[in-house]
DNA sequence: TTTATAAACGTCATAAATACGTTTATTTTT
DNA sequence: AAAAATAAACGTATTTATGACGTTTATAAA
C-alpha cells in the first residue's frame, strides 16, 4: 500500500552542483539508454533528470528528498519547488515515446520540478548504478523528455532567488574567502563585478563573519576566511520592502 | 476525448481582484453546500477556491485560463502558476471528507495552483450560479480542503512579486493617480510609505507617464492622472543584477 | 633580497533613500 | 465673494549606497 504509486504524477530533480576549484555550476544527471530487443542498435542514448513517481501516501516535498537520496546519499539539502510541467505535448519526441513504450509510463504525466542547491564534492559518484554525471549548466548533453527546458527554468528560478534571498552559501563550503563568493555570484550570474565594491559590499553585513582562519596551500597571500550566520541574518533581518520597479 | 479528465490533477486559481474605491485587495471563492440526503441539515457550508479537473488534452495555463473564463467571463488576465499541493494529507478534515465521498473525487489529487491579479469591478457577480463573493484578503472566510493556504502562499508570492516587477499596474484602471498606486502597495504589503518620497520615487520613472487628465468629481484638489506603458517599461529594461541579501 | 601577484584597503563623485517642511489648487463653508 | 479646509504637489537637507577607479600589503616563488 504504501509503495503504490499515483500512475502519472512524478516529480523531477535538478539538483545544482557548485564545484569551488572548477569554478563551475553544475547540473546532475543520469544516463538514459535502451537497446532495440535484437541489440543491434541504441534506440535511445541521453541524460535525463532524477525523477520518480510519488507514492500514494508521500509528500511532494518527501518524495523529492527521496529522490535526492537515493541518488546522492544526501539529506537536509537545500531544496525549492519551482514548477509543475504537465502539458500533452511534453513526452512527445521520438526517443521519447520509444523510452515511454518500453517502460510503461502514462503518457501524460504531471511532473511537479524542485531544484537543489549543494556542493559537486559532497556527492559520491563513485558507484552509480545509474551512470550519474555533472555537467555544467552552459554545456549540457542531449537531454532526453522536457528536461533542458526544466533545467533552465530551474537555473532562471535560482538566477532571482539568489540576488533577494543568501541561498548563494548553500552552494559554497561552510568556511569561503570573498572573492569565491564574487565568482560564484558571477558563474551564476554571468556578469562581472567590480571586486573592491563587491567586497566593501559583502564585508558590511553584520552575517558574514569574519573567522581567525586564513587559506593554507595557496601560493599568493593568502585569503581571509569568513562565514555564513544563518542565525544572525534571520535575526536581524527585517523586510525592507524596497519596491524596485 | 477532448473532454475527458485526468483524474487525480486539477487546477486551482486564486483570483485576486483590488476594489479601488474601497481600497481592499480581495479574493474571489464560491460557495461549497450540500445538505444531508433526508434534508434535515447542512453538513458542509464553507467557501472554496474555483479550480477543475484537467482535461486530457489540455495545457495546465489552458485549465487556468478556462477556469477563470468560466468563473467571470474574462480571458487574457495576468496570471501566474506559483505552487503545486498534493501532499496525502490535504482533503482530510470531516467536511472535505464528506464532499469528497459525495462528489466522487479522487482522495489523493494534486492541484496545480495560479493566482490571477484583476479589478473587481471586471467582474460581473450577477447571474453567479455558484454563489461567488469577494473576500478582502484578509477576512476571509471558512473555506474548504486546504484553500486557505493555498490563498495564502499565493499572497505571499504576489508581496514579493510586487516589489520587483510592475504587476500592481495589473490591479488598476488604466489611468490612475499616485496616491492609488501608493495605497495598493500599502494594502497588499500592509506598511505605510511616505507620501512625498514614493511620489518622487515613482513620478521619475519614465514608464509612468503623466496624462492630460485629472480627477473629476472629487471634492477637494484633483489629482494628475498616470498611466503605465508596458513598452516603455520592457524596452529600457535592463536587469541591473543589484544583490539584495 | 627581489619579484610577482592575489588580497585588501582607500577615495571621490554620483545617485538613491530618508525624514521632514512648504506651497498650491480645488471644493466647501461662511 | 472671502475664508476655511484639505488633498495634491513640490522642496530641501542629511544620510547612505553605488560605481569607478588608485594604492598598499602579505605571501610564495624566483
Amino acid at each position: 500500500m504504501k509503495f503504490e504509486k499515483i500512475p502519472n504524477i512524478s516529480v523531477d530533480c535538478v539538483v545544482f552542483g557548485y564545484d569551488i576549484n572548477t569554478k563551475s555550476l553544475n547540473v546532475l544527471v543520469m544516463k538514459r539508454y535502451l537497446e532495440s530487443k535484437t541489440g543491434t542498435d541504441v534506440l535511445v542514448d541521453d541524460y535525463v533528470l532524477t525523477g520518480y513517481h510519488v507514492y500514494e501516501h508521500e509528500t511532494l516535498d518527501g518524495c523529492a528528498t527521496r529522490v535526492l537520496k537515493e541518488l546522492t546519499g544526501l539529506t537536509n539539502q537545500y531544496k525549492k519547488q519551482f514548477k509543475a510541467f504537465g502539458n500533452p505535448d511534453r513526452l512527445t519526441n521520438e526517443k521519447d515515446l520509444i523510452w515511454i513504450e518500453n517502460e510503461g509510463f502514462n503518457l501524460r504525466t504531471i511532473t511537479i520540478a524542485y531544484y537543489f542547491l549543494l556542493k559537486t564534492e559532497d556527492v559520491d559518484l563513485k558507484n552509480n548504478k545509474h551512470q550519474e554525471k555533472w555537467f555544467p549548466i552552459k554545456e549540457l548533453p542531449e537531454l532526453g523528455f522536457d528536461h533542458r527546458k526544466i533545467i533552465l527554468e530551474a537555473y532562471e528560478d535560482l538566477k532571482v532567488k539568489c540576488l533577494s534571498e543568501p541561498v548563494i552559501f548553500k552552494l559554497l563550503p561552510d568556511k569561503f574567502t570573498i572573492n569565491e563568493v564574487q565568482e560564484l555570484y558571477q558563474s551564476i550570474l554571468g556578469v562581472d563585478f567590480d571586486n573592491r565594491n563587491f567586497r566593501r559590499k559583502l564585508i558590511k553585513k553584520k552575517y558574514i563573519i569574519p573567522l581567525d582562519e586564513k587559506q593554507v596551500g595557496v601560493s599568493k597571500k593568502p585569503a581571509q576566511l569568513y562565514m555564513f550566520s544563518k542565525d544572525v541574518y534571520e535575526k536581524m533581518f527585517q523586510k525592507n520592502y524596497l519596491i524596485s520597479i
